[in-house]
DNA sequence: ACACCCTCCTGATGGC
DNA sequence: TGCCATCAGGAGGGTG
C-alpha cells in the first residue's frame, strides 16, 4: 500500500530513469486507468506522445511529472499525474519484455531505451494529464497540478505549516486517525503509517481532536516524521508484496512495524497483545495498554 | 459546512 | 474440489 515513503522511493527511481526523456508512445491498455483525464485515453496518448519528462515531484501520496513540449531545457506547461492507489506500480523495464498481466499503461521513448509501465492489479490508482497552477501552500515554489491544489503539504515538506495543522485539529469533531487520514489537512499519510505514528506517539485512534493537548499533536505530528523518514531509508512498506519500486523490488520496512499487521503478536513496549479494531471499514492496530481507548471517544 | 459512509477493483485466503 | 464470504483500502462523491 503505497504511502508517502513509497511514493517518494518511485519518485526518486524515475528521476533516474525517466527525467530528460522524450516519450515517443504511450498506450492505454485499460480505460480505468486514465478514468480521471476526462478528456479519454485517446487524447491522454495524443496529447503525451513528444513531450519530455522533467523531474518528478510529490506531495503526499500524489507524484507527478512536468512536461515539456521543447525538450528537458523549456519550461513545463502541464504534468502527467500519477497516483498509485493501492496497488499501483511504475516499472522501468527493458523494452522487450513480456507485458506484466496487470499492465494498464506503456510509455516508450524517443531514444529507444528502456520504457515505462504503469501496472496497477485493484486498479486504484490512476494517471491523468493536468495544467499546473501556482502552488498556493508555497506561492514562490515551482507550480503545481490543479487537481491536486486541495490537497495540504506533507509533513516532510517545507510548506508544512505545524501551526495551521494544529489549529484544524482544534477546529475538528473526529477522532486522530480520521484526521490523519484526511488528505486536506495532512497529506501523504494511510493506514500503515497513521497505526505506527498513533503507536509511536501513544494515543488511540478514537482520541477526539478537540481534546488533544498542543504536546500531543506534536508528538503524533513528530512521530509520523519519524516513521515515515525510517521507512524512506529502508525503500519503504512491502506488507502484502503489491509495492515495488521501478526496479520491482520491495522493500524491507515491514520488518520494523511496532503497529500494524501484528494482531496478538506482543507489543515492544510493554508486550501486551497488539489488538485489531474495524474502523472505517479498514483495520486499526493499537496497543491496548499504550493506546487505552478514550472514554469519550469519536470513530 | 461538515462529518461520515459507500463505492470502485482483483486476488488471496478460509470455512464448509 | 468448488463455491461463497471476507479482507486489503485511497479518495471522490453522495448523504443527512
Amino acid at each position: 500500500m503505497p504511502e508517502l515513503p513509497e511514493v517518494e522511493v518511485v519518485r526518486r527511481g524515475l528521476d533516474r530513469w525517466t527525467t530528460g526523456r522524450t516519450v515517443a508512445a504511450a498506450e492505454v491498455l485499460h480505460p480505468r486507468a486514465v478514468r480521471r483525464h476526462l478528456e479519454g485515453p485517446a487524447d491522454f496518448t495524443a496529447r503525451v506522445a513528444g513531450r519530455t519528462f522533467l523531474a518528478p515531484r510529490r506531495r503526499g501520496k500524489y507524484l507527478w511529472l512536468p512536461l515539456s513540449d521543447a525538450g528537458p531545457d523549456a519550461p513545463p506547461d502541464t504534468a502527467m499525474i500519477a497516483h498509485l492507489g493501492m496497488s499501483g506500480q511504475l516499472l522501468v523495464n527493458e523494452s522487450g519484455r513480456e507485458p506484466e498481466k496487470h499492465l494498464r499503461v506503456r510509455f516508450t521513448f524517443a531514444d529507444g531505451g528502456r520504457d515505462l509501465r504503469f501496472v496497477d492489479q485493484r486498479t486504484f490508482g490512476h494517471l491523468m494529464l493536468a495544467d499546473l497552477v501556482p502552488d498556493a501552500l508555497a506561492p514562490d515554489a515551482a507550480p503545481v497540478p490543479a487537481p491536486i491544489a486541495h490537497i495540504a503539504a506533507d509533513p516532510l515538506e517545507a510548506a508544512f505549516d505545524e501551526e495551521r495543522f494544529f489549529r484544524a485539529l482544534r477546529r475538528k469533531r473526529t477522532g486522530i486517525k480520521r484526521a490523519l487520514l484526511d488528505q486536506s489537512l495532512i497529506s501523504g499519510v494511510g493506514n500503515i503509517y497513521a497505526d505506527e505514528a498513533l503507536w509511536r506517539a501513544r494515543l488511540h485512534w478514537a482520541r477526539p481532536t478537540e481534546t488533544m493537548t498542543r504536546a500531543e499533536a506534536e508528538r503524533v505530528l513528530t512521530a509520523a516524521r519519524e516513521v515515515m523518514a525510517a521507512a524512506l531509508k529502508a525503500g519503504g512498506t512491502s506488507f502484502d508484496s503489491l509495492y515495488v519500486n521501478v526496479d520491482g523490488e520491495g522493500g524491507y520496512f515491514e520488518r520494523s512495524l511496532d503497529a500494524y499487521g501484528r494482531r496478538d503478536e506482543p507489543c515492544r513496549r510493554c508486550g501486551t497483545p497488539i489488538r485489531r479494531d474495524v474502523f472505517m471499514n479498514r483495520s486499526s492496530f493499537s496497543c491496548p495498554t499504550c493506546q487505552p481507548r478514550p472514554r469519550r471517544a469519536r470513530a
